[in-house]
Parts: C-alpha cells; sequence; structure tokens
DNA sequence: ACCTGAACACCGTTCAAGT
DNA sequence: ACCTGAACACCGTTCAAGT
C-alpha cells in the first residue's frame, strides 16, 4: 500500500479509535533530551502553536524546522511533507469532540438535544481558540468525502449519528438532522471568526509582510443602507445569538422527529 | 497612498459601482492583435478558467502567464501580485450579484422573498458554477471586514439591506436578516462544493501530482453506525433540500419581523 | 508602452552522508 | 536511529534592459 520511497512515521499509527489510556506516550526514560525529543505529537503541537501565533500563511516546513530547533529536513521523518501535516493538525482539533459512551450518556441523558448542544459549544470553542486554523477545518477536503466539515473524525460522525438513532431518529432523520447541524454550525461559526481572525491576520501581515499598502478603509459614499447601518454590521455576534440560533435549529431538527409521528 | 515603489495597472479603477453600459470595453480598433492583447480582464478570466481546470493550487503566477503565451513577469503590470488577483477573482464572481435598482424591483416585486430567493439561487449558481473558487470567497478575509462571505461586495450588501428596510424591516432586523441569510447560504453551499470538488481536486492531484498514494478507502468497521447510514450521508445534496431547507431560513426571517409588530 | 532576462530570496522535498 | 548538507525544481517578485 506504501510505495517504497516513502518515509515512514515511527509510531505511525493512525487510527484515532485506539489510543486506550496505556498507549498515550511510551516511556523514554533515557535522558528525555531537551532538544533531541522531536515527534510527530511535538510538530503538531508546535504548528498548531505557531499558527495560532503568525498566521496559516506563515507555516512553512522551514519556518517551522527552526521554530523547533531543527533543520526542517527533520521533519519528514514524522510527518509525510506539509499537506500530511495541516490534515494531522485537523485531525487532532477535531479529535477532541470525541468523548466515549459513558460520557456520553452522561452528557445527554435522556434526550438528545444536550448532546448536541454540547458538541455546538464545544466546536466553537475551537473555532474561537483558533480562528486561524477553523478556516482549515471547513476547507480541506476529508479522506471520505461524504464526511463534511465541521466534525471531519469519523469517532465524531459516529458519536452524533449514535446518539440519535438510539434517542428514536430513524436513519434517514438522523442524516437530516447531521446536515443541518453541521452546515449551521460551519456557516455561523465561519462568519464569527472572519470577524475575530480578520483583524488578526491583517495586522499581522501588515507587520510581517509591511510591505501591502495598509487595507484602504472604504469610502461608503455611495452606499446609504450600509452606511446606516454599518454599526450594527460591524457588531459582533454575541453569545446570546448563538445560543438562540442553535436553539432555533434544534427546534428544526426536533419539528424533524414530530413530522415522523404524525 | 501608494508607495512609489508599486507598479500600477494601467485603466486601474477599483470602483465596481462606476461601469456604466459605456465604459466596459474601451475601443481598441488598432491591430486587436490576438497575442499582445493583455490586460488585468483577460489576466482574471484565464485565471478563473485555470482554476476551474486545474484546481486552485494550481494556480501560479508563472503557470498562469504560460497559459496566456506569455512571461510571468508581465502579469505583473496589470495584476498587484497573486494575492491581488485572488482578491480580483473574487470580487468579479461576487459583482456579478449586483442588479440595478430596475431590475431588482422587477425582480422582488412587492415582497422581499423573491429577491432572496432569486439571490440565494444565484450564489448557488456561483458556487455550482465555479466549486473550486466558492472556498475563496469563503475564506478570505475581505477590506471590510464586517462585510462577511458569502456576499462580499458593498453592492451586493446594499442591494440586500436597500430592499429589506425598503419593504418594512427595521435596521437591527435587517442585519440580523442578512447575518441569517448569510450564514445560511455558506454553510449550506459550503458542504454541498465539497462534495462536488472534492472528488475533481482528488483526481487531479492524483493526475497532476502522482505521488500521494490514493486516499484510502477507510475501513468502516468499528463504526457500525455510519456504516448503516453510510449510503443516505453520502447522497448528494439535492435540488429539493435546497429550496426546502431555504424556505426554512425565510420563514425564520419572517417570523422576525412577525415578532417585532407583537 | 509593453514585455523580457536575469536575479533574489524563499519554498517543498529527496537523498546520500554524517554521527 | 536520528539529524544534516547539499541539491533540485519550483515559487513570487523586482528591476534594469530591451523593443
Amino acid at each position: 500500500m506504501n510505495p517504497p520511497g516513502t518515509p515512514q512515521a515511527p509510531g505511525g499509527d493512525r487510527s484515532t479509535r485506539s489510543a486506550g489510556p496505556t498507549g498515550s506516550a511510551r516511556p523514554q526514560d533515557h535522558a528525555t533530551s531537551g532538544r533531541g525529543a522531536l515527534n510527530r505529537e511535538v510538530i503538531v503541537s508546535a504548528a498548531i502553536e505557531y499558527v495560532d501565533e503568525h498566521g496559516l500563511a506563515m507555516l512553512t516546513m522551514r519556518r517551522l524546522g527552526e521554530h523547533l530547533g531543527v533543520e526542517a529536513m527533520s521533519l519528514y521523518r514524522y510527518v509525510n511533507g506539509r499537506e500530511d501535516l495541516l490534515e494531522e493538525i485537523v485531525r487532532r482539533m477535531v479529535g477532541g469532540l470525541h468523548v466515549d459512551r459513558a460520557r456520553r450518556e452522561l452528557l445527554a441523558g435522556p434526550g438528545w438535544q444536550a448532546y448536541l448542544q454540547w458538541l455546538a459549544h464545544a466546536v466553537r470553542r475551537l473555532a474561537r481558540q483558533h480562528p486561524q486554523l477553523f478556516p482549515l477545518i471547513a476547507t480541506r477536503h476529508p479522506a471520505a468525502p461524504w464526511l463534511r466539515p465541521p466534525l471531519r473524525s469519523l469517532d465524531v460522525v459516529e458519536d452524533f449519528l449514535a446518539t440519535l438513532v438510539d434517542r428514536g431518529f430513524t436513519m434517514e432523520n438522523a442524516v437530516m438532522a447531521y446536515r443541518a447541524f453541521t452546515s449551521y454550525l460551519l456557516g455561523y461559526l465561519l462568519l464569527e471568526v472572519s470577524t475575530i481572525s480578520g483583524r488578526t491576520v491583517a495586522e499581522e501581515s501588515l507587520t510581517e509582510v509591511a510591505n501591502s499598502p495598509p487595507p484602504s478603509p472604504v469610502p461608503l459614499d455611495d452606499y446609504p443602507y450600509i452606511q446606516r447601518l454599518e454599526t450594527w454590521l460591524s457588531q459582533d455576534h454575541t453569545d446570546l445569538e448563538f445560543e438562540l440560533s442553535l436553539e432555533d435549529m434544534l427546534d428544526r431538527i426536533e419539528r424533524l422527529l414530530a413530522g415522523d409521528r404524525t
């Protein structure tokens, strides 16, 4: 399955499902030498950190190497190239949304709403913590193309469907709920995040690149309505707005169920 | 305003609002020489064409130059670098959504619903015509950061707000409608498009790059629910699904209005 | 006025070589 | 086993030079 030339990541076990509490970090007691401790996990963490600070465009194999105190070429032992690194970042971020059955039962209780509420908030937390990275989640096409952003991880989708079907959704309705939930979240958060990171990235590319002209403040004559509504338009999404539209969306899903029974 | 070193685009009038029926293509009767006819418009068109065919990652100043039968450096006379080119592509795509007042009245009639219906379908047409480009629309941060994707163009947003306010929306409700509409469309279309272009791009990067291993078909043991629902999940979004959820969203906007009157 | 050649700084990636 | 140096092919972009 693997072309012979391809460098092999040591300990490169791709399955996310496995990770029991045992196999997380093999004990490496002989000199955890501060410098030489290079591995896939460290690299991905550093990359996330770097992007959060400098923006996605600044993430370069060479710069990441430097940031880690290592030549860029060393990274290729653990990461199968830049694409693979980005993919792994997404996997890692999204992977945190998976909860085991027990925890899920606790979260959800008898209804499905509490679980979806929790999931939505978890994704939002992610988006706001890593505004630079979230568009990646929304844009990258996964291995399984019918696995849509922003959930991505098979584990998370499995959680989602299991919860709903166990609570009495038909298969068709579960899928419709998945789509509704998923596109609501994606659309909402992409916009919310674009206001946050829009400014952030702009500032950086100004200090970092420093040759692009400052994004000219557009003159609003000729646009009377926009002018009148600018204060409202530029207002940040509030937590309340998220809660309300989220509930609205959950209601829509509930109506799916109701429509089924009548 | 312009740093002296910056190359200046001839005829580089940025305002989109201007374009009366007169100034579209200055008559250049002296030898419209098939080769030398390089200008901003031609470049942008070629770029769009190129991306549609080869994917965004393949769009390179040098390759685009070659595609146009010209050295890459020539492009810099008309386009202020790659970033500017991308921005212009977005401007051009989104610009087509602007309709003058007369046409809008015709479209909308007395209600606002017909206009929003038309707009939603126009954006969807765009997304499906240029699946490779649509994520760009969703991701690029505009000059005015409160101008959210996917509408982007000041003209279009002005159209949107004017239509609603003229039909009796309060300012606050018009903005809420703008957000609801915008994030609904963005979320929905991003997902729809990701199924289309997911496959497309995968095939290309396979023929073009040819060294990445074929995206391994994920084994679905361990994921019983996904397995059961796969056929549903992988089903393409249908036109009907779009219509239904669109109407649903318009209803939500209508409830904004109703809530105001009670 | 418009295009080009040559050059610069920077990429991602490979591979033989070092320790 | 792990990292590096050198190299390759390819970027975006600038600028003096050609016509």
